[in-house]
DNA sequence: CCTATATTCTATAGAACTATAGAATATCTT
DNA sequence: AAGATATTCTATAGTTCTATAGAATATAGG
């Protein structure tokens, strides 16, 4: 009688106190949001937003975690999926980049706004991207199990580098509703598959031609 | 007698002014840096502070734009040597990786609070940024012309795509000072040029073998 | 209609913060 | 040393903000 009240109008406001949160937060930052902006988002009173949230921080954690379970849990379907390697990565960023677009301020918030966040749930968003990373970190290992990534390939370095193009987009996304996702999603799986070099010279040397990739100069120091 | 006195100890704590600044703002974000933790940072008083910015808005600008200039100079000429596309992409990667190693907070504060800017610097910083964008993109195209790079890349998406990949490094290279940054680079560079999937196997039918590159199936709708 | 519960409101205490003014001290130049 | 300039300090006015308490209103179920 207590737990779960779903059809009634009672309790359907808080997940609109959360997204006026995350409006708020993400246009002005947590410092320069005010109780008084985000409840006059929700159109509410400035004090009764404390009917929602016992702190601004709580709001703020509420907002940053809000959702992000979901996401990590979809990551982890498509690792223990039965596709070849490509197609796991393509829905990997896939999802990370189509979740900007349907939860834009909670994830920009997410990114910017993690210090102001009290210790516990910090620590908590951290190991849920953390989970994030090693998941995407488990699909190349896979990829260079079965012979479809180069052998030098750096695992960790390869889970990190796509996650950081990924968020690379998120603002752009959130700030240009008429970008082509779905042409960006496959020119970032090119990219991360093939790089960007031309590959047409064919070797002369009789030797195996095993790899075509060039290397590049070092110019340090 | 007025323009520039360099040798007396006069003048030269306004660049610690915009380190502390900077390095508070990236601890706490603008709002949640008061002016009271600058100045203890910088070792002087609350109000002290507002010899050398009239308000804390201005300090920001200042830290925003600290440096920034050179850096997108630096891009240019990077833009304009004589040297093959590898190298230009290669030098790029170090220059935006090595600088959040030089110069973290003022960096990260750059990426993320943009927002509480005056208009007048926003517009600037944001110019700026542009110009530095573009000045990779002119890398890219020329790579194209001079068939370095696949004829299909989009050079304005690749600008882009590794601008935020670098961004994405920006947080850990900042939090994690033993983290090898030259090895980071060749990693980002190899990847940017060659991908992470391999190519070893040949060809079985005669074809000319022009292009190995995989392509990835559309799991669209 | 009546009671219980959920939601919102008003009013305010108390804390923190920005920016200014003017006095005080330090450093430079001659 | 003396005057000029640069830097820092103290003290404070005025504003804004968070969080709480308690009253008031709305909704649901019998």
């Amino acid at each position: 009688m207590e737990e779960l009240a779903e059809s009634s109008r009672y309790q359907s406001q808080k997940q609109l106190a959360i997204r006026s949160a995350a409006s708020v937060f993400a246009e002005k930052g947590f410092h320069g949001a005010s109780t008084k902006d985000i409840a006059e988002r929700m159109g509410i009173k400035q004090g009764s937003l404390y009917y929602y949230f016992k702190s601004k921080e709580e709001a703020l954690g509420e907002v940053c975690l809000f959702g992000i379970e979901d996401y990590v849990e979809r990551m982890k379907s498509i690792g223990s999926s039965d596709q070849p390697f490509e197609t796991k990565l393509m829905a990997t960023i896939t999802s990370h980049l189509t979740s900007y677009r349907e939860r834009n301020e909670a994830l920009k918030v997410h990114n910017d706004e993690r210090l102001y966040l009290p210790e516990d749930k910090r620590a908590k968003l951290k190991e849920l991207g953390s989970r994030y990373r090693q998941q995407l970190e488990k699909i190349f290992e896979e990829g260079a199990r079965t012979g479809a990534l180069r052998g030098t390939i750096d695992c960790h370095f390869a889970a990190q580098a796509v996650i950081g193009m990924c968020n690379g987009w998120g603002d752009i996304i959130v700030r240009e509703p008429e970008l082509d996702l779905f042409d960006l999603i496959q020119k970032c799986t090119d990219l991360v598959l093939n790089g960007f070099i031309e590959r047409r010279k064919t070797r002369r040397d009789g030797s195996d031609a095993v790899e075509q990739q060039r290397t590049i100069k070092s110019n340090k120091d």
